[in-house]
DNA sequence: ATCGAATTTCGATAATTGTCGAAATTCGAT
DNA sequence: ATCGAATTTCGACAATTATCGAAATTCGAT
């Protein structure tokens, strides 16, 4: 992975808003979450609640689907485990992090 | 890990010129960098680079030791280890993530 | 073809972050 | 106690990001 997409990726989940929405896609699972019931979950105006979806997606580590009207967000897992190696990898490089993540990812 | 703080160590690491300091961090290993040697690979102005090494630090993700006057840097790898753990966790509750890092990291 | 629900886009403002030179600090050596 | 080297702190300005209401868009149902 390039740093520049690392280093963008890393500044998406950089903001506990962020972060937090992104927590609530990972527990929903492959189902997703709709972004009006993160609205609800986590109570901030529906056009800023949408912006930081928006660069989440933009990064590439959160997905959208189309149902009708409603927009149903899901975790791009596979990004996040590209994250996770790029740290493992580029940016520990030591005995005392977990050797994982260089090819057994697969 | 609280969700506060490893969004801070991620937004400090979500900024090129501080993942490419850390990243150098990392290579140097235990021995790690003094400031200016960091400023001579990147050539940025020292008060800059005082700045995102600041940054760096007040997550955890750096440690400074002073050596006279030469104020050597070096990565921290349990904070690194920890911000892994946590992604692993809380932010990649599928298979497609690699289950390391959960208890395995010891 | 209209309506209402879900969500985004727009535009404006506030808040935070980045950048950098000048001045201040720290510390060993003289 | 002064000097020079290494680095930080200060202060100012530029740039980016966050926040939010209002208006626009999308789409299924009627």
């Amino acid at each position: 992975m390039k740093l520049e997409k690392a280093a963008a990726q890393l500044e998406a989940l950089g903001n506990p808003t962020r972060l937090n929405i992104y927590r609530l896609l990972v527990r929903a699972g492959d189902e997703g979450l709709p972004v009006g019931r993160i609205q609800e979950k986590l109570d901030i105006p529906a056009s800023t609640l949408s912006h930081h979806c928006k660069r989440l997606i933009e990064t590439g580590l959160v997905t959208q689907e189309r149902q009708a009207t409603t927009l149903i967000c899901r975790a791009n897992y596979p990004a996040m485990q590209g994250l996770i190696g790029y740290l493992a990898d580029e940016c520990c490089a030591d005995a005392t992090c977990s050797p994982v993540a260089k090819e057994s990812v697969a």
